[in-house]
DNA sequence: AAATTGGCTTGTCAAGTGAATAAGATCGGT
DNA sequence: ACCGATCTTATTCACTTGACAAGCCAATTT
């Protein structure tokens, strides 16, 4: 009944939905958790409040959705591109991983903002984030630190942080970047060229 | 008259005002500027928020001074140590200036909190950060890349914002960082290795 | 000693917040 | 043609927001 072909209702339902996560998932990123409000958001997704609150139960469980909507998107990126590359030597191919994944920080710029805005206090909030969608990310991303790229061990979470800062921070922040250097990183000029800086910084 | 000696009235306005600028530099850090309150701005300092509308006439003017706080802070540590270090060999001294930044970002880590909080959009704070603070850095440290590490001109963008990611993220999010990896990167013993690695990293 | 003044406190304001609810409109599914 | 899920509009609630005004009090000045 409901796998086998959506109605028209249930699309309806699903694009409905989908444009609310959308426009949450940019405020959130804009503003932070705090600094959106649901008023907004509903603004954005050219609704109404009351619809977030018929949908997701409350500001809370929006986020959390949100959340799931990038991860899946990078899950699914990610998971595409290594399907299609069949793998040279270890160490480009471990440089391919990275600039896959710049390429997605640049399209995606939401990711990083969003868990530096979490990262930073002890709450609710980041417990769940870390629990639920980083905790994966990091061990298969430790793993092919340490077979590929041949990082000690107890350099992981250095290595780690330096990845995802080295990669992100320039697409986070493209208005600055923009008016400081001149360069507009999210051109795709541009994210080539810092996808291939930082893979080779990362795996000389 | 008033440069010769501070009257009782003067220390207790300096230290009024300095005590309400650190509570604000850690609020703003630590909730953004839309997500700290001028109120629990005040509750940190001790005091009312009348007083803060008082010494600084609005939220934003307040937030101006709390910037200008803390990169008056980071100017005063980076010259410091250039001055106490004599170089030895010219990359030895852009690896020792990069571990001194990290060190800096480990013990203040609003400062790029702040920066990735106010440059996701083109607003008046952005343009203000930028021209008034981040310009003179950016090239300064720009001339060390070209020069000392060897950096194509094209690249120095890329290299910019890789340095102050990398250097960075790790203590910007150090709530996460520990309950992703078990690893409290405020630690003294932490924060060297972070320098370590990242100095090599970018200049091998 | 009295007057002044600048730092500070308190209380108030309109605007906006998230959340919840209710009543009605719209329209696809049956 | 009707039912009911999706969606809109409106209102309520208790609360927070930044800004402001009136007044208090002690350090300074006269």
């Amino acid at each position: 009944m409901a796998a086998s072909e959506p109605t028209t209702r249930e699309r309806q339902r699903e694009a409905t939905r989908e444009r609310i996560l959308e426009a949450a998932v940019e405020a959130f990123a804009e503003k932070g958790f705090l600094g959106a409000s649901t008023r907004e958001i509903a603004r954005r997704a050219g609704t109404n409040q009351g619809l977030i609150t018929y949908h997701f139960r409350s500001k809370d469980e929006l986020w959390r959705a949100a959340a799931d909507d990038i991860f899946e998107r990078l899950g699914g990126q990610l998971a595409e591109h290594l399907d299609a590359v069949e793998p040279a030597d270890p160490r480009e191919r471990a440089r391919d991983a990275i600039r896959q994944y710049v390429r997605f920080a640049a399209a995606h710029p939401e990711l990083f903002r969003i868990m530096v805005d979490e990262g930073r206090v002890a709450d609710e909030r980041m417990k769940w984030l870390v629990d639920t969608h980083l905790r994966p990310r990091f061990d298969a991303i430790s793993q092919g630190l340490l077979e590929v790229a041949g990082i000690e061990e107890a350099l992981v979470p250095h290595a780690f942080y330096a990845l995802a800062g080295a990669a992100s921070l320039i697409f986070a922040v493209a208005p600055e970047c923009r008016r400081l250097t001149g360069l507009d990183p999210r051109t795709a000029q541009a994210v080539e060229a810092h996808a291939d800086y930082v893979a080779r910084l990362l795996v000389p």
